[in-house]
DNA sequence: GCCGTTTTCGGCCCGACTGTTTTCAGTCG
């Protein structure tokens, strides 16, 4: 049984838990936090690179015992050390570091104190006052403790990116309509990042009175519970039951404190480290020079990096993995924008099961200023969606033929085609032939096994009418597993057979995701970012899909959709063995306009 | 445990807030 990447990392978080309650050396645990966060931000398999024969020790934060340690769990299936600390400490202290605001201290407290091992004994405790009784323990503190436990489902849950914006732009927008005196406001920490799930909303903004603008958040309606709330950070529970973090600061020293705050920390602790190799000491106000004792302050992240002889880092890549690197030497990638995009490949109308008539769609799409869009309803396999039969295909494919000559954009005739359970596709393959862009996805039969399924979407791949894989892996952010598959084998595959995958920009979607689209750039398939939209207003998720794109390192040249409308049409009226040769010289800028 | 613009040994980011304390420990990010 192959252990993934994930599994690895949460072996690691767990060591540096235990090693902690052990009282262990504070750099060692940092040692295990950073390869652990490392890890699960791999673009890839470390079960396959062993195999291999990659040298893990070239992974930043892995050295020789963290590297012998990931061969250890995937030959053995655990980590001797792991288990030996397990057994060491008390049983269930891990349980209640589960507990916000409880740490490693506070739960060998309970457990060693008062035999408390769950949170149901440790709440009986705070009831009965043995916790408010213990040292540096109170009532108040026993009550702290009570209502983390009754918040707790909070923690640990995290919210896919598109409730959570909404939600920071809700918050944001009531603020700003408080406070008169509310300068500028964003959203830092994972938001800024653009990841795709939030643990909580981290906003950061600029007052002359910052305490006026914590107190307006404490008084918003939308606010469940105040966590903490000082001169110049707010912590709160809005509704849904995200957290909302709020710092205010001054508008010359900005810089420092959007940068501090949008992280991530393992980006922070580099470019500290960095900092502190020039004699320079970096905190949320500015630059210290440690010799002078100077603070130099700066009003943005720009003149910030560049302090430090750094380019601006965009904070998608703030991940402390390999941008540090690639910022020193120069390397940073001109990452692709919206506005680089000149196409969707991906949009329903009503004809199934989306809201709007096609006019409504290919306007929508001239909204966008964009050259050329498809229409791809979905397939008659799809009964629920109201796909459609050969019939209606064929009818649609005469109807967006006529429009075209009302509109400058260019009308596609596209299909999202149902990948059936053994490969096939949904329709006959003359019909196929008729389509300018055909999008197979699968909707059904998610619970192959991963050979099954990685066989199954690469005939697709095979097939010559097939423009794009969508959606690859099918999950929905918080409510469906990806179905399993070979990762590393369809991308090559797509790359060998001139198959574009396509980065869905629904906020719950996000797929591919981006350690897989970064995995797919490297491998030179080209990427096409698509909304995948039902509704006329869908066009516009497309930051989401770009956020997924800029995380994955991509510059325009490694998005299809932002060739111009010549090349893209080359690109898809070439059989596919040519394609990638096609890709490859557009994406050079070779006969660009 | 990791790592090298001073280093293969000796460093390792920094501050806000809370509650319990009379100067600080714990937690969080």
């Amino acid at each position: 049984m192959p252990v993934n990447n994930d599994e690895i990392a949460q072996l690691f978080e767990d060591m540096a838990v235990l090693l902690e309650m052990n009282g262990d050396s504070v750099f060692k645990i940092r040692a295990y936090q950073r390869a652990a966060r490392t890890i699960e931000n791999l673009s890839f398999s470390l079960d396959k690179a062993v195999h291999d024969g990659t040298d893990l020790k070239t992974i930043p934060g892995v050295g020789k015992a963290i590297s012998d340690k990931i061969r250890e769990l995937l030959s053995t299936g655990q980590v001797s050390t792991h288990q030996k600390l397990l057994t060491e400490l008390p049983e269930g202290v891990l349980d209640l570091m589960a507990i916000p605001g409880i740490g490693p201290k506070s739960a060998m407290l309970f457990a060693q104190e008062l035999g408390v091992n769950t949170v149901e004994a440790l709440e009986a405790a705070v009831n009965d006052g043995r916790v408010a009784s213990l040292p540096r323990m109170g009532k108040k503190a026993a009550d702290a403790v009570a209502r983390h436990i009754r918040s707790m489902p909070a923690k640990d849950q995290r919210t896919p990116i598109g409730q959570a914006l909404s939600l920071a732009e809700e918050i944001g927008g009531a603020l700003r309509q408080e406070c008169p005196g509310l300068g500028q406001l964003f959203p830092a920490g994972s938001l800024r990042r653009w990841e795709e799930t939030i643990g909580d909303i981290d906003l950061v903004g600029t007052a002359a009175q910052p305490e006026q603008i914590g107190n307006a958040l404490t008084s918003l309606p939308i606010i469940r519970e105040v966590l903490v709330h000082g001169p110049s950070k707010t912590s709160v529970v809005a509704e849904p039951g995200i957290q909302v973090d709020l710092r205010i600061g001054e508008p010359d020293s900005f810089g420092a404190m959007l940068q501090y705050f949008t992280g991530s920390q393992q980006h922070n602790l580099r470019l500290r480290d960095y900092a502190n190799h020039m004699g320079l000491s970096l905190n949320e106000y500015g630059i210290t020079d440690l010799k002078t004792g100077k603070v130099e302050r700066f009003p943005d992240e720009v003149s910030f990096y560049a302090r430090l002889g750094l380019p601006y880092v965009p904070p998608e890549l703030r991940l402390g993995l390999w941008e540090m690197e690639a910022a020193i030497e120069g390397r940073l990638p001109s990452l692709v924008q919206e506005t680089d995009l000149r196409g969707d490949l991906h949009l329903h109308s009503d004809w199934s099961d989306g809201q709007d008539p096609i006019e409504v769609m290919i306007q929508a799409a001239v909204d966008q200023n964009y050259e050329y869009m498809a229409l791809t309803d979905h397939s008659s396999g799809l009964g629920i969606a109201n796909g459609l039969s050969n019939e209606r295909l064929s009818q649609q494919i005469q109807v967006l033929r006529t429009l075209q000559s009302k509109y400058s954009i260019a009308i596609l005739c596209g299909s999202e085609v149902d990948i059936r359970a053994d490969g096939t596709l949904d329709y006959p393959d003359e019909l196929l032939a008729q389509l300018d862009v055909v999008v197979a996805s699968v909707h059904s039969a998610m619970g192959q096994d991963s050979q099954t399924m990685t066989a199954r979407i690469m005939k697709a791949m095979a097939h010559p009418a097939v423009t794009i894989i969508g959606h690859l892996s099918t999950r929905l952010l918080g409510s469906r597993q990806p179905v399993e598959f070979d990762v590393d084998a369809v991308l090559q595959a797509a790359r060998d057979t001139g198959t574009a995958l396509e980065i869905n920009s629904a906020p719950e979607r996000l797929d591919l995701k981006d350690t897989h689209a970064y995995r797919a750039r490297e491998l030179g398939v080209p990427l096409v970012v698509s909304t995948d939209s039902h509704h006329h207003s869908g066009l516009t998720n497309r930051r989401f899909g770009v956020a997924v794109a800029r995380r994955a390192w991509c510059e325009p040249g490694h998005i299809l959709n932002t060739l111009p409308r010549d090349q893209f049409l080359s690109f898809i009226r070439s059989p596919k063995p040519e394609r990638m040769g096609v890709f490859a010289a557009a994406s050079k800028g070779e006969g660009s306009p």
